[in-house]
DNA sequence: TTAGAAATTTGACTTAGGTCAAATAATGAA
DNA sequence: TTCATTATTTGACCTAAGTCAAATTTCTAA
């Protein structure tokens, strides 16, 4: 699936100089200090976050407790799907776990960019099959694996979430109490 | 998220002539018995299936058990999606759960006609981004909700499939035993 | 209709993971 | 540094759900 990334990714340096340029017109770049919230529970997820820099999730809560559904990087994409695009309002937060550098693109403006490009479109298109298949892989995990597997899962394939991410947070990204987390990592 | 069905539905309805007829041009007609499989584990998935009649299901093994990841009524699209999207072997099957007739489109001739026809390429987004957001909302049941819970929300909110399907699937799809189910019916 | 197979239920027992509480360890600001 | 906060670990006990085995119930094909 890491294939998919790079599919993607050449497909975007194929992008003629018009698209391009109508694509960076309606992007900015803005900075977020760690513990803001990019995205407010309730609000209409407008925007889509390309991360430049720094470490964010996605998260939601459920009777007062944080379920984390999502971690992201450099270079990930980061909205709330349901909510961008729907258009309603977001069940989701997502807050920026570090200090974090973004591009925003604005999804209307977006929305008017792919009318006009349709490379865009099947940009579009592919990350949103990009995303349909990250999330089969997860409910795939959740539907088999015990809470061991999925934690190996997550040490062998993304290190990186484990050496930079709170436990609590993991805990709750692998749907597991953070005692349960803490007891598996004092085995292997 | 019925409400986003609705749209696509609308959607298709204002297609042009060209583009419906193409549409139908790459598509066909066809009829399986009760058991058949419509797609085999390790074949590349490079149909869809839209259920015109009779009810489907969607699975793979693990360890020799079956796990159903999707059941398919009426008017739904059946696909091995990251088969399909990636076209690579699928870790999935599909099959015909009662006697099914489908209205089988092949992936090849679907993705030419998409490119001569954009509505067709802003359909299959939409095809994408309702898959994604029916996943989102089903990893959310495993990551939150106890076994009795998914149950209820599959009683009240899908019926049919309580109806119609026998439990040792429902219980797979599920992700519980078969014996945890029946515990599970026998209090309310 | 009826025997045999398949589906479902029930019982007894085990286990993965949760909860609550307390003890350490690590971090960061003054 | 040092104190206070936050993160993580450990212990004791509990509970949802699994497993294995056997009993029923329901279908189905002859």
């Amino acid at each position: 699936m890491t294939s998919y990334i790079d599919k993607i990714n050449t497909y975007i340096k194929t992008l003629d100089h018009d698209t391009l340029t109508a694509l960076q017109s309606i992007s900015s770049d803005k900075k977020y200090k760690k513990g803001d919230l990019l995205l407010k529970q309730h609000e209409i997820c407008g925007k889509s976050y390309l991360l430049m820099s720094g470490i964010a999730r996605k998260y939601y809560l459920t009777d007062g407790k944080e379920i984390t559904t999502e971690l992201y990087f450099e270079n990930d994409l980061a909205v709330s799907f349901d909510s961008y695009t729907l258009q309603q309002p977001s069940r989701e937060f997502i807050e920026a776990l570090t200090d974090v550098t973004v591009s925003i693109t604005h999804y209307q403006a977006f929305q008017e960019a792919k009318a006009k490009y349709p490379k865009l479109l099947a940009l579009d298109l592919m990350l949103a099959e990009y995303y349909g298949m990250w999330v089969e892989n997860r409910l795939f995990q959740f539907h088999t694996m015990t809470a061991t597997e999925r934690y190996l899962e997550i040490l062998h394939k993304s290190p990186h979430i484990v050496q930079t991410v709170p436990l609590t947070i993991i805990a709750s990204y692998l749907g597991i109490s953070l005692e349960t987390l803490s007891r598996i990592r004092a085995k292997v």
